[in-house]
DNA sequence: TTGAAAGCGATACCAA
DNA sequence: TTGGTATCGCTTTCAA
């Protein structure tokens, strides 16, 4: 049985609410006081009970990261850095994986409904086409910030990076170094940054005349049906000479395709991702990539997630918050 | 304001004691009225609180995962198998980070003595040479189930993998590939999991009568440090001519000095990577692994938590459960 | 400066 | 099968 206030009140002859007080640091309470209660809960080994603190303050100080996965680089650094923002002002983190699937995401986001969490951070999955649950949960006065995937539609503080210039860039690096047929591999066109960096790579090949070979291929989140993808792409009459990887984990895939395929990176295609990788710089051949600043892009998020609650959610204004990704050349697209 | 049991009860002029039956599906309560407060639950979008359910129950349906970092393949991927075990429980999990700091790791598990978890789902830090913590919250009934970095002294479940075997096998790899000069670089030998790792290599030298060359290095968390370590080992006039690297992050590490030493991976010095990331087979040179089995072990764990936790922690005796880790010989090492 | 008491929402005992 | 009520531990208002 753990220490409660009222154990600590008995001890020193005092009354609950005089404990609670001074353990709350409240000015009603006197110096002498305020120590003897903080003495004696030390002593005793108080830890004050959330729940009980929670169900009388309806706060909990606990926030939700909802992420479709998390065996990613860029949501593991992410996460760091929200941690670390939520610790220092004293919030606990709930950690949910959606796998991608909507479903999944609307029942999370319901179960909030009953006030477990005072705001959450969130990535949306692929296939997050329809957003009520998240509206319905805003309108319930949870605040929701996004980061990396957003919902552009909802009225609320997102924080992500240079999509829509890091592709153009990217694309614009492949066609000066002799592409002329480049595939943009994504994945749900149902998120707006896969939507921007499409955007970027489309602007990029219409300012060079390229746009004949436009090709946008979507591959879910299905491992097979991706190498399938990826298998039928590369064997077909329209090879492309280049690609931009939208997504982690299609690197290594592809990197094994060639290899099976007997296609060389990058003398018969050069490739690209969008990764948060820390190794890219030791692939073979080294892998030319856009970082994305994960770590502060959590801590950002939360950040302004943090201020949206200790402002009671009032004049904190949604904003959209762009932190530059870092493009580096290497080998894979040489 | 979200809906209460007492709306509900104050709409079907129940009482708030049968909603609360209802809800939870008691026998006492009959077939028509369980409808009929499912119906009014479902159409006012009634979601239970969970504190208030905490508090009076005692039980939280909430563990916790404590471990040093997340940017790391082998904790991300053991969160998701945690994630999938306690989701299907209906088990919320809260993250901690301790940043390899015995002092955080103190504070959070002070922390877990108010009742904010069932149990946790551990792996110690670095620092983590006194246990008192530990004992303390175990102690007070709280289930505690290490993975991976384990506290042996602790009487309770552990899952790991075969570190000693692993080490051993690794090493007369090494030895049978010519090396005669290996060293391992581990983190914290307060870690029984560098220990064992660290017992499989000198075992490994012994059987070839190569004890002279026994060199234990340890780095710590400071990543200046451990750079600083490499950079004299390897132009030290005792150069090893083969490594063991215990921690994932090092190989990155390893790979740049290298580079920069202008030291040949694997023809001046063969290395090897207790690692659960999956590029290895894409690096350059390929990298030679001992591969965790990081999502089942986070999936075993778990389990054995659960359990505890269901059968209020009795009967569950202590068990140690050992994965076996797979070793995949590359180039580096060839 | 301190204390009594109401109440957060759900659960569980006991009575009807 | 249903309902009244005490209770979980803490916070907060109001009174002393």
């Amino acid at each position: 049985m753990s220490t409660t206030i009222k154990m600590i009140a008995h001890k020193l002859s005092l009354s609950v609410a005089t404990v609670s007080k001074a353990l709350a640091d409240s000015h009603e309470i006197s110096k002498e006081t305020k120590l003897l209660v903080s003495n004696a809960a030390q002593e005793m080994g108080y830890v004050r009970n959330p729940y009980a603190s929670s169900l009388r303050k309806g706060r909990s100080k606990t926030i939700a990261i909802v992420i479709p996965e998390i065996a990613d680089s860029f949501f593991a650094e992410a996460i760091n850095g929200i941690e670390e923002v939520a610790l220092l002002q004293g919030y606990h983190v709930l950690i949910y994986l959606t796998h991608e699937s909507l479903l999944r995401e609307q029942a999370i986001l319901q179960d909030f409904r009953s006030g477990r969490v005072d705001g959450i951070l969130m990535s949306v999955s692929e296939e997050t086409n329809d957003t009520e649950h998240i509206k319905t949960l805003m309108e319930s006065q949870v605040p929701v910030v996004f980061f990396d995937r957003v919902c552009e539609e909802l009225n609320t503080t997102c924080v992500v990076t240079d999509d829509f210039e890091s592709s153009f860039i990217a694309t614009n690096h492949l066609i000066s170094k002799g592409c002329s047929k480049i595939a943009f591999m994504g994945n749900s066109i149902n998120l707006a940054i896969n939507r921007n960096r499409v955007n970027g790579y489309i602007e990029a090949l219409k300012q060079n005349g390229l746009s004949d070979y436009q090709n946008v291929v979507i591959c879910g989140k299905d491992k097979e049906i991706s190498q399938q993808i990826f298998a039928d792409l590369l064997s077909g009459p329209e090879r492309p000479d280049g690609m931009i990887l939208s997504v982690e984990k299609l690197s290594a895939m592809l990197y094994q395709i060639c290899e099976d395929m007997m296609i060389d990176i990058p003398s018969q295609l050069k490739v690209l991702t969008f990764t948060n990788f820390n190794m890219a710089q030791f692939l073979s051949p080294s892998l030319t990539t856009v970082k994305q600043p994960a770590f502060q892009m959590g801590k950002v998020a939360a950040t302004a997630l943090l201020r949206k609650l200790s402002f009671n959610n009032t004049l904190a204004e949604p904003e959209t918050v762009i932190l530059p990704s870092v493009i580096t050349f290497r080998k894979s697209t040489s």
